[in-house]
DNA sequence: ATAATAGTTCAATAATTCCGAACTATTGAA
DNA sequence: TTCAATAGTTCGGAATTATTGAACTATTAT
């Protein structure tokens, strides 16, 4: 029976929205892939990590840690799903928390 | 006479709004001290940087540096009266470029 | 002239972010 | 039931950014 280094998360950090300063949500979206995501999960929900972020050649382990920054933002949340982990916009929370901020982020340019 | 090692920038950096990206205007915004600069801009115009800034014990090379970082992301213009360098949001402009965003962010808590 | 004040610039250090490699976990095929 | 493939996490060192003390410019007051 081989021992294991460390057990993997098996579930996700979902901080509860009032909870997260504005300085938080703020860095989570300024950052050209997050915004990304956040734009391609705000047209269609539930995407694996591959489908929200399809842009070019970002490693795997970068992508993993901007899911992280935005979880923990209250931005998204993932569920695992067979071996895919899909993620979707916490919108009515965060638009909740931060009225018109998502909205305003969204529709620039 | 003295030789100068370099000379210092009479004027500021002041970015056309259209030139500024998304991500560099939440970068400026997703700063706790920075936030307070254009909290109290937002309050009251032709601020120093003292004034625009009275938390604790920011060191002023910080404190200019945080200034830097708003006037390129076009959120900021100062210009200088005596020894003294006045700053002022560039409301308007902000708001035409990223329309509801900073208000939304003022609003934020 | 000299000192005081206001803020900038530079360069070194501190703090973050990025990313390859090793790993967990699940599924599908041999 | 092993073995390979797939999806994404975790770790730790490398690369990038931010912070800040010290030296500087520029202006004003003594």
């Amino acid at each position: 029976m081989k021992s294991h280094a460390y057990v993997m998360a098996m579930t996700f950090v979902r901080p509860r929205l009032e909870d997260v300063p504005l300085e938080t949500a703020l860095h989570a979206l300024a950052d050209p892939a997050r915004l990304e995501i956040v734009r391609n999960l705000a047209h269609q929900s539930d995407l694996d990590c591959e489908c929200a972020l399809p842009s070019g050649d970002i490693p795997k382990s970068t992508r993993s840690n901007h899911f992280k920054i935005l979880r923990a933002a209250g931005l998204v949340e993932t569920r695992k799903e067979g071996r895919r982990y899909l993620s979707k916009l916490r919108k009515r929370e965060f638009d909740k928390r931060f009225p018109k901020l998502l909205d305003a982020v969204l529709k620039a340019q």
